[in-house]
DNA sequence: ATAAAGTTTAACCAAATGGTTAACAAAGAT
DNA sequence: ATCTTTGTTAACCATTTGGTTAAACTTTAT
């Protein structure tokens, strides 16, 4: 007999819940919906995370974990500015195109919960600016590029790169865009993003 | 008798519904700490608006009213590229600080009901991309700027006015600020977001 | 003054929802 | 084999929640 059961019950609602919060958030969820998409009883569900918000935050902090590494190609690796840049921008749009709920569904919950980010800062995970913070100083002073403060460039890239995701609905109906059509722009900013960044902070 | 009742009680129950919406979302709000914070009977929510969502759609449609207008600055008005961009990105910001939950609440309720982007598009009021593109279009041809899209550009004039905002709470534990200090970052946004995107369109 | 229309409230209600309990089944341990 | 631990389920429960009803109060029209 083949056995659906190679994921054992505990990852089944995991990746359920993961689902069912992405698309609804924490109050809009349902633990009957999710106990059904994972096609398991909602007892379950109990059994295995105590509490409503106890299974919220496994696929909360399960979520933060996966973007956590991405943010450091930027903040904590030693590449130059350009190399992080184009990087970043690559690797990040590809890989929200293969999670598109993620940036929405964790904005949406810290800003629902904004305390919360506190204790993700406690994480030895959770990047430091520091190093780039060093970086951006030197490469002004050296006259690389033009003055620009670290926070600033920082939070640019995040945007352009981020906002795409979160606002998608938005934008679609703003370049009047169908899904697929929308895909295209977001494949074409792969490369036209970083190459609008690294223009801005030519000298 | 010095009536607290200038404002009628459909407008203080609009009133209170936005504050209420705008923090829990429509899932998370509940009706009875609308009528709470409006100071008068639940049954009068229901008396004025007929349900939940029916009060919601109205608190919707006021908040993304309030927001069009300024899109136009970009898509509509007989502005230079230049002028455009450094109006909309003081205007915008500014605006933003005064309602920093908007932007939030509506991308927010938009990803939940992607659907509902339609019903807005057939207001009157829906911005439409057709001027700028011609504007842009021109500009490129007579190497007034460089290369690029108008549904790229636009995207980024908005990613990068937005994002802050919406993202405010992870923002503010990267670059490790508090909340007065946030607000001066986004003060500077006004005139840096501007240079930054005039800078990257130069030929 | 009186009727009619509009406004406001307390008391209720049915459905939904997160969570518990207790019984049952499967798997290991002795 | 039997005892113990772990996994799974159906039935149940208390509370919350959106919504209704009917009565009372206020304003406006006649």
């Amino acid at each position: 007999m083949t056995k659906t059961k190679d994921i054992s019950a505990e990852e089944k609602i995991l990746e359920a819940a993961r689902q069912v919060f992405e698309n609804k958030g924490m109050s809009g969820a349902r633990m009957q919906e999710i106990a059904d998409e994972a096609k398991i009883n909602k007892s379950l569900l109990h059994y295995y995370y105590r509490s409503k918000q106890k299974l919220f935050e496994a696929v909360f902090k399960t979520a933060f974990h996966k973007l956590a590494p991405q943010i450091n190609i930027i903040l904590n690796s030693d590449q130059s500015i350009c190399e992080k840049i184009r990087n970043f921008s690559m690797n990040y749009t590809s890989f929200m195109i293969k999670h598109p709920y993620l940036p929405n569904f964790i904005l949406q919950e810290l800003n629902r919960n904004p305390a919360f980010v506190k204790e993700l800062i406690s994480t030895k995970t959770f990047p430091s600016m520091k190093n780039f913070q060093k970086q951006i100083r030197e490469a002004v002073a050296n006259k690389k590029i033009r003055k620009i403060e670290a926070e600033q460039l920082f939070i640019n890239i995040l945007s352009l790169n981020i906002f795409p995701f979160v606002a998608a609905p938005l934008l679609k109906g703003f370049i009047n865009a169908n899904d697929k059509e929308y895909k295209t722009v977001l494949e074409n900013r792969k490369v036209e993003v970083a190459e609008f960044i690294i223009q801005s902070i030519k000298l």
